[in-house]
DNA sequence: CGCCGAGTTGAACTGAATCAAGAAACGTGG
DNA sequence: CCACGTTTCTTGATTCAGTTCAACTCGGCG
């Protein structure tokens, strides 16, 4: 997969961009193919980039007393960044790990504040990303705020179910804020009330 | 307190607006003054308002199981709408209750848009709203998914006091996710560990 | 074949919810 | 300024969902 083809897919998931937007954008940022488990931010780190998934799935996580806590999933069109890092210009609390062999578009938030200032869309773009994640933030602090285990997981299953899909259990778990082994049996429909 | 001023506060907490946008918000918006305990936005209605609040404060609360959950706290200089109204154009699950005697200035979701269209300055500060929003709700989700709930409270006194100085212990034990009974006991330093 | 990581199952424990009652604070009208 | 009702908060006893810890199963892979 080339950078012209992740643009376009950019393109088709956000907004059509001028040609000359285009081939900046296209100057700017950097193809990155990489394994499984790759680690792409490291806590501490101050991570200045932001990840658009061209092919595969990436998470977000942070260590809480030594608890691996999984904190965001991103698969292929969405973006991903340390979001302190990003905006705050803070060390990173998160790592981001690859979760399957993928194909990312890393662009820096200089390069990015650039773009934005220099095209319209650009900006335009980048407000719909960020409206998106807020939306989804929300919905997710509704989900962890007032719901039992069982009902996190259902519901997990019907906004999400690509996660389930293709994401670990001990991953999915730390996300919903349960254990592994009340996910476990929240699963086995033998456990079901 | 007059429009004006107002909108003087809006580009002091957020940036600087031309003569020409700022008039324009003028005429597009509409102050609002409130008693304590009124609402602006109810359940089911779609709700194309954003507010910002000039004076006083006010909460979004949703009911499930007949049960009240405050779901956001704004004060001075924030903006507060029902975020799933606003941006998806969808009911609104959510109510919006003033919580003190309150001035807010009322802007519509089509004049915001509009105004993001032409004037850059204007989009650049909604964006600015947006990505605070964004960073306030990530940081809850950190709190609310992995912590006790003593350390959610001494979180919340220390990112958001104003919360806890301001607000009835009801409301804030809905926030944080817990009980009132669970809250209080938490306050009461004799139940310290 | 045997090891290893991922998931399952079981039993005991615990933090917070629930239910129920009472105390404080608050506001309104006499 | 006090008496009253209402709302807000506290305290206690009991219960329960979910955690913790520990052992076990299963599927892949060198």
């Amino acid at each position: 997969m080339d950078i012209e083809q992740i643009i376009e897919n950019i393109e088709l998931h956000y907004l059509k961009l001028t040609n000359e937007c285009r081939c900046e954008l296209k100057d700017f940022s950097k193809v990155i193919t990489l394994d499984r488990g790759t680690v792409v931010v490291r806590e501490g780190q101050f991570s200045d980039k932001t990840f658009f998934i061209a092919k595969g799935s990436a998470r977000a996580f942070y260590l809480k007393n030594s608890k691996d806590i999984t904190d965001w999933f991103a698969f292929e069109n969405h973006f991903i960044c340390s979001i302190n890092s990003f905006f705050l210009n803070v060390p990173s609390p998160h790592f981001i790990e690859v979760l399957e062999p993928s194909i990312l578009l890393e662009i820096s938030r200089d390069r990015a504040n650039e773009l934005s200032d220099k095209y319209r869309e650009f900006d335009r773009l980048s407000k719909m990303v960020i409206t998106h994640t807020m939306l989804q933030l929300q919905e997710r602090i509704v989900s962890v705020q007032f719901e039992t285990a069982q009902q996190k997981y259902d519901n997990l299953l019907n906004i999400r179910p690509d996660i389930i899909r293709r994401v670990a259990l001990t991953h999915i778990a730390s996300y919903l804020g349960i254990t592994l082994e009340t996910l476990s049996r929240i699963r086995n429909p033998k456990n079901r009330i």
